[in-house]
DNA sequence: CGCGGGTTTGATGATGCTCAAGCCCGGTGG
DNA sequence: CCACCGGGCTTGAGCATCATCAAACCCGCG
């Protein structure tokens, strides 16, 4: 299990990790499994944990006054999860996230994560993590505002393509802003251009 | 002019700047002044600097092919501006960054941005803002996929109503993905109920 | 077979865009 | 002082895009 995360975090930082150090992520790192429709968070409470998800994939959506919802992450293996928001100012949440398909977490505790910050690698595998997540939301953002629904579907096919395959269509129309039947229309265009 | 950043480093930090840092500070944040409607970066340029906004206002937006203005981001005094990355890959940029105002900026090149890194209170500085940074995006990209112009429009009002105050309406209105006219209605709208 | 989740299709309507015109107002030059 | 200009904002009419609602389809499964 841990092995997962340890080489993901060596493969983010010029740093490698000491033999005490690979300790302290397997003592920390407590696995956790979540089947199929289990949530990892449910709106209004905090988020105690943050996870790295060994297997598996979960997705994080806000649910609207008309009961829609909103996806805003699809997270699969390899991945963190967590609302950083209510994770860090330990305020209730807005978000739910649950599993798609059964998967496996490593989960770090707020109360733990303070000693993983002692490690550089880690520091740096962070920092390079926002810098890309900060990238890539900047992009993303900019498709919402200027592009229509089909550029955001062409956009999505080049950056998320490993996605199709492991969420229904709905979800993937939830996550580009747009109803399924839009995201099905503008699929049968694509298909015959 | 390097109090304003020095004050808000320490106010980002719980550690505080010690006398030799801030002659650190000092010496790596060089001031530039930018009159209104010059570039800090313009599309395809490596972004070489980040910059502290000490005052004034500045826009960071990408065109499309159809030549509209797409605005990612508005940015007044103690705000920092750049594109991230570019800044951090090397790549050329594809937004441009201007003045709107007259504004004094202290900027940070890449290189000697290592040797802040080694500040302690600049660290967690960034890790916050990178965190609220995160958390705000989120928010409004949730905003985009979900929620109306008009909502947005009022979530705008909510959360940045500074920038009524310095910028037209047709900015606004592109940072929220909208046309200006349809800004137009919806202020007309909301000044009537 | 019947059921249920996922997807597609069609008809209709709302939201927001485009294009064109006009207004408001401060600045400039005759 | 006034006429004119230009930038910013508003208004209106028509249109494109996308959402909504309802129905049907497809397919794996008990």
């Amino acid at each position: 299990m841990h092995d997962t995360l340890i080489s993901f975090i060596q493969g983010h930082a010029t740093t490698p990790l000491t033999e005490q150090e690979i300790a302290v992520v397997k003592e920390l790192f407590v696995p956790r499994k979540y089947r199929k429709g289990q949530f990892f968070l449910q709106e209004g409470e905090i988020c105690k944990n943050y996870g790295f998800i060994v297997n598996g994939a979960m997705r994080q959506y806000a649910v609207d006054e008309k009961g829609t919802e909103n996806i805003l992450g699809l997270q699969i293996e390899n991945w963190w999860c967590g609302d950083r928001d209510s994770y860090f100012k330990e305020q209730p949440s807005i978000y739910n996230i649950d599993a798609w398909e059964n998967s496996e977490l490593l989960l770090i505790s707020k109360e733990n994560i303070d000693r993983m910050v002692a490690i550089p690698a880690f520091i740096e595998m962070r920092i390079k993590l926002d810098d890309n997540h900060s990238i890539a939301n900047q992009k993303r953002l900019l498709c919402h505002i200027g592009a229509s629904a089909e550029k955001r579907y062409e956009n999505f096919l080049q950056h998320y393509p490993q996605f199709l395959e492991r969420f229904p269509l709905r979800m993937i129309a939830s996550f580009l802003g747009i109803t399924k039947e839009t995201l099905s229309r503008i699929r049968r265009h694509a298909g015959n251009s």
